[in-house]
DNA sequence: ATGTGAAATCTTGTATACAGTCTCCTAAAC
DNA sequence: GTTTAGGAGACTGTATACAAGATTTCACAT
């Protein structure tokens, strides 16, 4: 089959390959997701896509109507500003648990996605950054020792990049800079800096957001 | 088939029936959930079934391990503990743009649900009590404007009603006081007051399920 | 040209079939 | 009595088949 390296499920593979498309805009907003073609494209069966667009749906990339199909979101320059209202609720109280719950194991483990984003941002290789950077979100997440927390993150950060992505939006140093700042923060132990400074990062992201945004008048897709 | 009524799809009934069960109880924690016995029972075949499997477990509600089948999710008190704290910066925030957004449509809605809630209670129907409970603050997250929002907390709220039924903590009277108040606040434009008013209801309804949960050294479906 | 309607085509929804994996039981070996 | 190899049964993962609904096309009437 097309989807490649070593697997547990061919459903598991489809839906990060599927996940990866859309991140990426290889599949566009509101284009058609027609399961046989899906299926013939990554070299399965139409189970597997299926159990996929289920999956991906309630994670809230894709939009299903009932017998008329599935289509990749669309997201609107609203939605993807009110995005933005709810990581700074969700992500200044993630810093907080994650400042109140510290550990060394989880201080490391922030440590090491920074380096990692670091090292990728030096070598400029920019579409891991964009990686790496929803990868340190989500480690504060989990650092915060909070299941539901984490789980919940998970898509709501993806959502964030998928948005970014799709603006062309993106300030790598500055936020590489304020995620130190935020681990630092943690680290410390001070659970009111540790928000703060949550807050405030992701209210920059939302000023790059809307700068980049009100820079076209027409989504690229259009 | 078993399932009853005019439906769309198969699948969002199976959905919907699965996730009725796990909420009422019906299905254990921890219970095991065999495809094909789920299949006979609601008179469908496996793939409906494995569908909806995908969908709740995405949600929370069942955990899946490859090749191993899918369990209904286990709630560790900690996990039931932990939701509150995710309550507190959702629900406050959907209060607080619910006030900022207020209309006249979507005060009218919240006054309906309320007063859907009181005859309920006044008329004992203690079951329903706990979904329009739940409608109430799914009507909050509405409210709000914030359409990522709303598609977080309808997942996130179900959970706390599982939460709730599971630990046999109900606080009908206190509960519709404090929603309705917190309706005022939304209805007056008050983003701060409303805000703190949500946060309110929540940390109540933490103290009445921590001390429900106290008073069982064990669980119910130990 | 425009609108209408029915056939053909495409697509989704559901069921069934089969292969691979896991579990559990049995029985032999020590 | 305990342990381990093997095999039967059970269950999941994937593919295929079929039924029903949606869309397109094209002929025909206006």
């Amino acid at each position: 089959m097309t989807l490649g390296g070593a697997h547990q499920t061919l459903r598991d593979e489809v839906t990060r390959e599927l996940r990866r498309r859309i991140l990426s805009g290889e599949l566009a907003q509101g284009e058609r997701l027609i399961e046989d073609r899906l299926a013939a494209a990554l070299g399965v069966s139409r189970n597997p896509v299926r159990e996929s667009i289920r999956v991906l749906a309630a994670e809230g990339f894709i939009q299903v109507v009932p017998r008329l199909g599935a289509t990749v979101a669309r997201l609107s320059a609203e939605e993807g500003e009110e995005l933005f209202d709810v990581r700074m609720a969700v992500e200044g109280l993630a810093a907080r648990l994650a400042a109140r719950k510290r550990t060394p194991a989880s201080a490391e483990r922030l440590r090491r996605v920074l380096e990692q984003a670091k090292e990728a941002v030096e070598s400029g290789r920019l579409a891991e950054v964009a990686d790496l950077n929803t990868a340190f979100h989500l480690a504060v997440g989990e650092a915060a020792g909070n299941s539901y927390l984490a789980l919940m993150m998970k898509p709501m950060l993806q959502r964030a990049q998928w948005i970014f992505s799709q603006t062309a939006a993106v300030r790598g140093p500055h936020s590489w800079q304020e995620h130190l700042s935020l681990c630092e923060a943690i680290e410390a132990g001070d659970e009111d800096e540790a928000q703060a400074r949550a807050v405030a990062h992701v209210a920059a992201a939302r000023r790059s957001f809307l700068a980049a945004a009100g820079r076209r008048t027409k989504h690229p897709n259009d």
